[in-house]
DNA sequence: CTCTCCCGCCATTGT
DNA sequence: ACAATGGCGGGAGAG
């Protein structure tokens, strides 16, 4: 009887990996899994048996995901895909949105430092009730107010339209929470923050930095610039190196394997995890994700943090070089999408910022090589 | 130690 | 009442 004894066909993974579990990794995987033309509808079960993640996991990814657009919620347990595509329209209306509430806070960094030269508009507070008379049900909307999807709206309307680089995540829990917040529900509201940015990191729409001035970790956007074609580097595929270092979406995402409890006796709990899949499938246990990913590796399962090299397009890093004409086009692909200066100027400092770090990271993989 | 942020309890909301 | 959603924050893994 296959009942998945722990861990028969991979014995080896018996340790606990947190990594493997982000909510990046799953965003990741669910997005590989998902981004097909003939996907015309998403289950939740599906979805949460399919990368073998509990179905609480799926409601995170999927809440983000449907506040970039990427899918929409068309019934109960139904979601539909609605592509990459509509990405950018989704950020202008964002951004749109943004402006129009007033978005553009300033009592958001502790210290004029943290901004690139952003000027300081007085001390007027930043709040923004995104009070919408619309509707009559002013009942308790409370709800609603705290939910990760409006949290991860706000937060790209953020990085949209202040005119500031770097965002810290408390930067910005303070400018999304109202100025004085106690500090429980700063650092609950952090570490929402946290997850949202994972998985914008593994679609390489933010990436993690530090903000030059200050040693603090930052966030810094960069947008949607399609999806990565593939040739993409992933780590596992060319070389063997061992190096446990910043590994991403080579590992599925999951199956029991709590972190650190040992359950004494039995584990009867989880009951909707694990168990089916090995149903006569000779013998694995392994999660669809997984089993795509043995071969094909060339696909993009990006983690979070992922190997900003991830960039779309042949990219032959080979020699370093990096045709400048990519990112001119690339430029003049997305420049129409920014109406105001500010964010004119922005993009073509990250382009800048791009290229330097592009060029460092072909030459690390040109040492590597030579290993 | 601080920074991250997974996990899953359990309150809400929907059927 | 039961099922689907999804806040929330304890506390463990990383660095």
């Amino acid at each position: 009887m296959p009942v998945l004894s722990s861990g028969d066909c991979e014995s080896r993974q018996a340790l606990y990996c947190r990594k493997d579990k982000s909510l990046g990794v799953l965003c990741s995987n669910f997005l590989r899994l998902y981004n097909k033309d003939d996907i015309e509808s998403i289950g939740l079960d599906d979805a949460a048996i399919r990368l073998g993640v509990e179905r609480r996991r799926i409601y995170d990814v999927v809440n983000i995901l449907e506040s970039i657009g990427v899918v929409a919620r068309k019934a109960k347990n139904q979601y539909s895909w609605k592509g990459f595509a509509v990405i950018p329209e989704a950020l202008e209306a964002l951004r749109e949105e943004g402006v129009k509430e007033n978005f553009t806070m300033s009592s958001f960094l502790s210290s004029p430092k943290d901004l690139g030269g952003y000027k300081n508009a007085g001390s007027s507070e930043f709040k923004f009730e995104v009070q919408d008379s619309s509707s009559g049900s002013s009942k308790n909307d409370n709800r609603k107010e705290k939910s990760l999807a409006l949290l991860t709206q706000n937060f790209v309307k953020l990085f949209l339209c202040s005119g500031v680089e770097f965002i810290t995540l408390d930067n910005a829990a303070v400018a999304l929470l109202g100025d004085n917040s106690n500090s429980t529900a700063m650092r609950t509201k952090i570490r929402r923050l946290y997850d949202i940015a994972n998985v914008f990191s593994s679609m390489n729409m933010i990436e993690k930095t530090h903000n030059p001035e200050t040693r603090k970790p930052a966030f810094r956007w960069l947008g949607w610039r399609g999806v990565p074609v593939d040739g993409f580097p992933c780590p596992a595929a060319s070389e063997k190196s061992e190096s446990r270092k910043r590994m991403f979406g080579t590992d599925l995402t999951n199956y029991d394997s709590k972190r650190t409890k040992v359950e004494p006796s039995i584990n009867l709990k989880y009951p909707l995890t694990v168990k089916l899949e090995n149903s006569e499938n000779s013998c694995d246990n392994k999660s669809e994700v997984e089993q795509l990913l043995d071969h094909d590796a060339g696909g993009y399962v990006f983690g979070p943090f992922a190997p900003k090299a991830v960039i779309q397009q042949t990219v032959s890093v080979q020699n370093g070089a990096m045709q400048n004409r990519d990112w001119e086009s690339l430029a003049s692909t997305h420049r129409p999408h920014y109406h105001n200066q500010a964010l004119s100027d922005l993009f073509v400092h990250y382009m800048e910022a791009w290229k330097s770090w592009y060029t460092e990271v072909a030459e690390n993989k040109q040492a590597q090589e030579v290993s």
